[in-house]
DNA sequence: ACCCCTTATAATAATGATTATCAATTGTAA
DNA sequence: TTACAATTGATAATCATTATTATAAGGGGT
């Protein structure tokens, strides 16, 4: 598993950490545009697909919908709003869940799980409640 | 919100439910075709989102992969394998979760949560094994 | 039975996200 | 510096799903 950090590479990287977001490929893309304006997306694509086989990132495939990245590796749970659709951290203790206690079921490996929360983030209630407010007048 | 009982969507249903499994679309319209052979895959899509949007069947949709659905609307969790895609009901006590614990994290209303595990299923482990044992003659 | 209105259908085009292809380029190692 | 493998950019292809649209039913009420 060697992989060269190319100069692609290593700007996608940065901009996820520095983002402090749970970034799309195409909305990374267009971040690294600025620096590199020649980049293609599938180069955005295969990058981070090779970083997270390499565990430097993580994938975060939530609910049918687009898949984001994650610099943060340590093993958490996400939320995300069911209108504007961010996706952030939760805080969850995750030694409530066992997977040994539930291995035995129909004969599974278990690999792992994940936890994930599904809500209204703050901003979107503070737009309904806006909305809500105009309607009234 | 009425909804009409078509032979279409009828058929749909009862197929899902006599399935025990959680299919997707196509594997559904597949089944579904040989009682009506012309019927459109879209009719098949169409209909299974007007059934969960009533509540009569469970959508899944499970870490990037195509949706599934369900006829067992009871809030339970699944399993999927890594290898053949199969997804399967699991037995876990959701009352380990408490919404309610995480949801003053970062201001979200919460409405639900699922839990995912992930692993392999016995017949893949099983069809591994075989191929190990021939590779090793 | 006939008309009206709404909803649903079949066929197919369109979309959106992602992956595959491939020729050209770059990095690295002998 | 040659030679090989990995990577890139551009773009085509794919896959799942949704949108479009003309046509066809399903129910009343008369």
């Amino acid at each position: 598993m060697h992989m060269r950090m190319t100069s692609q590479r290593e700007i996608i990287l940065k901009e996820l950490q520095d983002s402090h977001q749970h970034l799309t490929a195409d909305e990374l893309y267009e971040r690294v545009k600025k620096f590199m304006p020649r980049i293609s997306l599938a180069t955005v694509y295969r990058n981070l697909e090779t970083l997270s086989e390499a565990g430097i990132i993580g994938k975060l495939e939530i609910s049918g919908r687009q898949k984001r990245f994650d610099a943060d590796v340590h093993p958490h749970d996400h939320i995300f709003c069911l209108q504007c659709q961010r996706v952030d951290n939760i805080e969850f203790d995750r030694n409530l869940v066992n997977p040994a206690a539930v291995a035995s079921d129909k004969g599974y490996r278990i690999t792992g799980y994940r936890v994930e929360f599904k809500g209204i983030c703050s901003s979107c209630r503070n737009n309904q409640e806006k909305k809500r407010d105009g309607d009234e007048q």
